[in-house]
DNA sequence: TGTAATTAGTGGCATGTGCAACTATTTTGA
DNA sequence: TCAAAATAGTTGCACATGCCACTAATTACA
């Protein structure tokens, strides 16, 4: 009925939303919402880091950062202490509630890559992941390089 | 400082994300949302669908695809016209204006993709369109699946 | 040293998205 | 045939996300 060619974009796009789903249905039972879920992830990895950190680690805006952890601190998820060395920065601590949920939270992750690897083999997973991280460093770098911001 | 290894999902999301920026700058312009963008490129390929048939082919929820078509509707690119024989459903067809602007609305999504496939060769290119296709046909066929519409 | 520039975080706004409940129409099958 | 089920579309809600303007704190430099 219709030309069935795909792009990238167009697969990058049902990716990602077919993921958030995913990882909002596992995760709701937690009152973590899709949008939370990264911040753990980033926070299992490497605790007490700063909202600045974990905005320009992942690539998500700040004020989207500041709002989710937010959430997480009303959940009781995490702790937001003010850096006695620079007093406009926290550090975003783990709670003892979180640390309980990582294997499952990590496993909501683990268990959608499983499902996108269906009928891959360990060799194109590997590939799968090198394109997409070379054309995300492009995105990336594309989006650094054409930031507006006024420059000295 | 942080662990840097990503994972798919990781990737999938910042090039969605930085994706929908690259969009939502370029036709800004003319008043196109980086919601509306999807449905005008699939009308360019096929004219004259009903918001049912855009929905399932692009795998976007009925209820969005109603918001954005009544978008592009309220801004004159699409016409909506009631089937004859099929008085729930339209026949959803481009404006001579949305006709105008083809050209500059396709080449935003080629440019994006020029953008991402920086240094990669064709055959890089060629391999990341069908797995990023795999995955995604798994992915949506999980979603079909996994649907909890109640069934006969 | 004191003012200007930079930086971390917040809050408001606009938009996109999925879900669920709803209406109107069409199809199915007892 | 006609009541029940299915289907196309709409609307309200919740949430995620980016942008922008703002505040408070820190850093740079004339």
């Amino acid at each position: 009925m219709i030309d069935q060619r795909h792009t990238i974009t167009r697969w990058v796009s049902l990716l990602y939303r077919y993921g958030q789903m995913y990882i909002g249905e596992r995760l709701k039972a937690h009152g973590i919402g899709k949008g939370q879920h990264i911040f753990l992830n980033a926070l299992y990895k490497e605790d007490g880091l700063s909202q600045e950190e974990l905005s320009s680690y992942l690539k998500i805006d700040k004020g989207t950062t500041a709002k989710a952890l937010k959430k997480l601190e009303a959940q009781g998820y995490v702790l937001r202490q003010v850096r006695e060395e620079d007093k406009r920065s926290y550090r975003v601590f783990l709670t003892e509630k979180a640390w309980r949920i990582k294997d499952e939270v990590r496993g909501v992750l683990t268990d959608w890559r499983h499902i996108l690897s269906d009928g891959l083999t360990e060799e194109e997973q590997r590939l799968a992941l090198e394109l997409l991280e070379k054309m995300g460093s492009n995105a990336a770098r594309f989006n650094e390089e054409n930031d507006k911001t006024p420059k000295a």
